[in-house]
This record gives structure tokens, C-alpha cells and sequence, in this order.
DNA sequence: GATCACATACCGACTGGTTAGTCTGCCGAG
DNA sequence: CTCGGCAGACTAACCAGTCGGTATGTGATC
């Protein structure tokens, strides 16, 4: 029998952080009752509240795990050594194929933020802000080194493309016609052919 | 004493569809009940199933609407006598300008549309995919013509542009820096600087 | 022009079912 | 023996939808 596990080979938490990131992207975080999570998970509610205070908390933690990933590999595409384009369009093309790997936690991230309390999306906001600002400072510095256009605001550029980016979840579909890396490849194309002086 | 109304100017069933629509975007779907509903609109329960089936036809009626208005003012952009390119930017302006003014309905689309029943779910997207394809068309047609680039999947391109509409309500405030007549320019800008061959 | 039949529009108490979160207690490891 | 880790019955609240009832209107009949 092994140490800490039963029904699975990971350890509770992590299990149950699992099937809610499934089951909220599924069905929806209000749809989702905690008592299908700890189903899911192999285990019950006393388990879930001995390491999650709420219902709540789980939501949370998936949006703290997804944004501490992007923000990790934003910054270290933006810290490169290379041309600005050249960063940029790795980038771009980088959190489309990290969106995709981790579709279930895009969909719930842009259909469930406003389920969290004031608090928690304020929260929430900040880190979000943090990345899109990262992300703004990199199309302003080649626009001041003349290699992209001024003609739009570098902050609109920035949500026109997150927009696509969050729109992934409706419509890409795994079997489609097209790869996780020709669909970034064409993302971050647009994006950068937009940018063309 | 005016004829069929109380408590407002507009006749019942008008006044549960804007209670509705404006309480669905503000806590999502799931978290608005019936009660709050009829007790925003000034009548009760009685009144509300009278004339809807559920609540879920209510939502249903939110996204009809919105449908055929925007597949309305589309046909009419993309039917005019102009350039492709000058009925493009025209069409993808507009529908920036139009998602903005109905900011509430873009909100509920995007967040509640899962909320719906399969049968209900299916009638929407098949609406939605005569949108999308009808956008498509007019890309395709300055593709064809050499006005447009090829470089992308035309319906790449639409899934792209309508990311950044989506997109639109949760970013856009009316007292930001920008009227909706400059973000959808500028939007529809980046579309068509995309499309340069 | 009075009466009856029937329909439309709406009210609001009630029901059956679901849910998040609590609490008491068991169990095995150190 | 005790303490973290967990089980599972329980509670208090909530909610969509129902249903019997009321009020007002309308058209037919005599």
C-alpha cells in the first residue's frame, strides 16, 4: 500500500484540485457540486475542507496556478537575447500553445473570475495586470526602436491579441484541421504583421 | 391610469427581458433567481411564467435578439456597393460599435452561453456559424481578388478579430480613455493592417 | 344593456429537491 | 497516547417551477 495514496498515485490535494479544474471547466464552477469534486477525486467533503477552506478557494488556487505559469515563461521570452520582434513573436506565439496545453484552465479562467468574491478578483486583477503590462512593454519599446507601428495603442494591441487568445477555448478543437503550433504560429503572424510599420 | 402598465412605461414581458439581460451580466445566470428577476421588473412569478416557458428561455431570448440584430447590420455592410476592403473595415467597425452598446448581452454570450440546454445550445451555434461564415466569405472574396493577404486561413482570421470582440466586455469602460468610435476603428484597423498582402 | 361564458394577465404561498459547509468521531503512525 | 488526515451524516438555506385563485376584459345571446 503507498504512503499517502489510495484510489491514485497523487497526493489528495493535488487530486482534488484536478478533477475541479475538469469538472468547473465542464460544466461550470456553479453547476460544479463539491460533493462531484471529492467523487472525482476519490474521496469526501471532510477531506476537501481539511485543505481547502472553501468551495471558493479551489477556484482560486487554479487561476493562482495558471497565472504564476504564463508570467514565468512571459518573462522569460521578454528577457531574451534577441530583436524585439523576435521576442515578441515568441511570446505571442508561446501563451497561445500554453493556452491550448491548458484549455480547461483557460475556459474556466475567462468564464468563472467574476464567481469570485471582490476580494479574491482584486486580487486576481493585479496579477493579471502585472502580465499584461509586460507584455504592453515589449510592443512599446519596438515602436520606439521603429520597428513596429505607432499607429494603435500598444495597450489595444495587447487585448486584441489576449482577445484571440482567450477565444481559443470556443473554438479550437484538438482533431481541427490545424496543430497547437501552426494555430500559434498564425496568432502570433497576425499580431505581427499588424505591427508592421 | 395607463393601459397594461404599472409600475414602468413598457409592457411585461419587455421589462423581465431587461431585467434579465442587466442581472444575468451583472452576477451570471446561475446566480440570479427567478425572484430577483420579477422583483427588478415589478411583478412576480406568476407573471414571468405566464410568458416564458423557464428561466432558460429567457436567456435563449437574450442571445436571439442580440443574434439578429448583429446578423442584420452585417448582411447590410457586407451586401453594400463598395470595395471588399472598404466593406470589411465598415462590417468589423460596426460590430465593435454594436458589441459595446449592448456590452450587457456580449457579457451573458460569452459567459452563460454553456448554461443552455444541448437542444438550445445547438440552435445558437448554428445561428453563430452563419455569422462567422458570412464574415468569412467577405475575406475570402479579398483574398481572391489579391487585396488581402493569404498567409493566414481565412477562418483564422475571423476566430481572431472575434476574440478581440469578445474580448471587448471585459476590458472596455464607457469612461475610459477611448470613445467606442476609437476603439473600433483602431480595431478594425489591425484587421485589415493584418490582411495587407 | 344585462347576463353569462370564457380567456388573458397576473398573484403569491407552497413543494420537492439540491447545496455548501459543519461536526463528531474513527484510525493508523510516530 | 495523540494528532494529522479523513469519513460521512447532518443542517440550514435556497431555489425553480407549480398551482389554485383573483381581477379585468370581450364577445355572444336574449
Amino acid at each position: 500500500m503507498a504512503k499517502a495514496t489510495d484510489g491514485n498515485g497523487a497526493p489528495v490535494p493535488q487530486r482534488l484540485l484536478a478533477a475541479a479544474t475538469r469538472l468547473f471547466a465542464e460544466r461550470g464552477y456553479d453547476r460544479t457540486s463539491v460533493q462531484e469534486i471529492v467523487e472525482a477525486a476519490g474521496v469526501t467533503k471532510g477531506a476537501l475542507y481539511h485543505y481547502f477552506g472553501s468551495k471558493e478557494d479551489l477556484l482560486q488556487e487554479v487561476y493562482a496556478r495558471v497565472l504564476r505559469l504564463q508570467q514565468e515563461r512571459l518573462d522569460a521570452f521578454a528577457d531574451a537575447e534577441a530583436p524585439v520582434e523576435r521576442r515578441l513573436r515568441d511570446a505571442a506565439a508561446d501563451v497561445v500553445v500554453t493556452t491550448i496545453e491548458n484549455l480547461d484552465d483557460a475556459s474556466i479562467f475567462f468564464r468563472s473570475m467574476h464567481h469570485l468574491s471582490p476580494e479574491k478578483n482584486k486580487q486576481v486583477r493585479i496579477e493579471r495586470r502585472r502580465y499584461h503590462e509586460r507584455f504592453r512593454a515589449l510592443i512599446e519599446e519596438g515602436q520606439q526602436a521603429g520597428v513596429f507601428s505607432t499607429a494603435t495603442p500598444a495597450d489595444l494591441v495587447v487585448d486584441y491579441h489576449f482577445g484571440s487568445v482567450h477565444h481559443l477555448s470556443t473554438w479550437y478543437r484538438p482533431d481541427g484541421p490545424l496543430s497547437q503550433q501552426e494555430v500559434a504560429d498564425h496568432l502570433a503572424d497576425l499580431l505581427l504583421r499588424a505591427l508592421r510599420p
